[in-house]
DNA sequence: CTCAGTTATCAACGCTTGTTGATAATATGT
DNA sequence: ACATATTATCAACAAGCGTTGATAACTGAG
């Protein structure tokens, strides 16, 4: 099928591995990218080189960068495990998961909320992260928490991740890294929890 | 002084006007295209267009587009009298300017938080945006609250707002515009109220 | 071995970006 | 009215963008 016959030629070298495999280094490379900066600014050169092939190779994989952006993005926040958990903790569980280490949150292959932060500015990326966001999260959170305004209570909730994870993780708070994370992460973990069932 | 003289010559019918009022012209135009879109996204040709003049003016005038987006930045957000009111009603008084109709949020000339959330993500204009925000919002809210923690708790409700603008304006979200105002407007005011004084 | 079918490479396209220097137009001082 | 300083205009730069087509390299079947 794939077998990687590395045959070293007179000038091509590389190790061209077949369609599926360069698939999903390109989609893990695009997801490391845009975790770290904004849609309008990685460029598609930047993700082939991060995935050690070539610009085409990604338009002739994903068609367009607007196109592998949405492949990315399609089922990106539905496996959060902070928001499987039971309802009773969300809130303190989401506030752990907040103030995790600095160091650990920014060397992360690719973390979702900080995708969704850093492209919801763009015009281009906001309404396709909208989309994703609401069908593989709110609407699942909304039907767990099952109350009437459970939809609205979801959104709060994800706004307060939101909103945290910018301040802390695109802003660089030097507020919040100083302050004692004891303290940040009761009022954060009650604030949250007041959301689900307030 | 500037006694706008509108000579209609053989080629130049423009209005001269001179660089102090062309430096404010050019800052409201900065600060409405930003206001809606990314540092990234919004180039010195729209602004000056937008300001009805040339780019290489808005160069003369402020050296390079971060430069004019420092001066935008600068004094941003310490005038939002949502902030200034006092401590015991901040949470619903907050909670009303973010579920002010949306259309008059989007047609507002200049909203310093969607300016702020629009460029969050930005590798550039983050660490800009983060020194501006810290001395000009966070610092003073601080001071306001006085406790020992006020400013983690600043910080936090800085946050709030922050998240919840990004939902509802960067994101368009429909769940929230779906919810009943009042019921989205009680839950926000007593989470934010509770970084207050929870 | 040869032929077809994939897959990767490379150069280039047209466009936009931030930025700059030369040039034209105006206002000011004598 | 003339010289001078200040301001606006325009064209162009080099660099980067997303995207594409031609070409080379490899794989498998006959």
């Amino acid at each position: 099928m794939k077998m990687s016959t590395v045959v070293d030629n007179n000038r091509s070298r590389r190790d061209r591995t077949p369609s599926a495999e360069m698939r999903l280094r390109v989609l893990s490379a695009a997801g490391k990218a845009f975790s770290r900066a904004s849609y309008d600014a990685i460029g598609v050169r930047e993700i082939a080189a991060l995935a050690g092939t070539d610009p085409a190779i990604v338009m002739r994989l994903f068609g367009s960068k607007e196109r592998l952006f949405t492949d990315l993005v399609e089922n990106a926040f539905g496996n959060e495990e902070v928001f499987q958990g039971p309802l009773k903790t969300m809130g303190k569980q989401l506030a752990q998961y907040l103030m995790q280490p600095f160091a650990k949150a920014q060397t992360t292959e690719k973390d979702d909320f900080q995708l969704l932060l850093r492209s919801a500015g763009s015009l281009v990326a906001a309404p396709i992260l909208s989309a994703a966001l609401h069908r593989t999260l709110i609407e699942p959170l909304s039907r767990a928490i099952g109350k009437a305004d459970g939809a609205t209570r979801a959104a709060l909730i994800t706004a307060q991740v939101l909103g945290f994870s910018t301040l802390r993780f695109a802003l660089g708070s030097p507020v919040i890294e100083a302050a004692d994370p004891a303290a940040v992460e009761r009022v954060l973990a009650s604030a949250i929890q007041l959301c689900v069932d307030g």
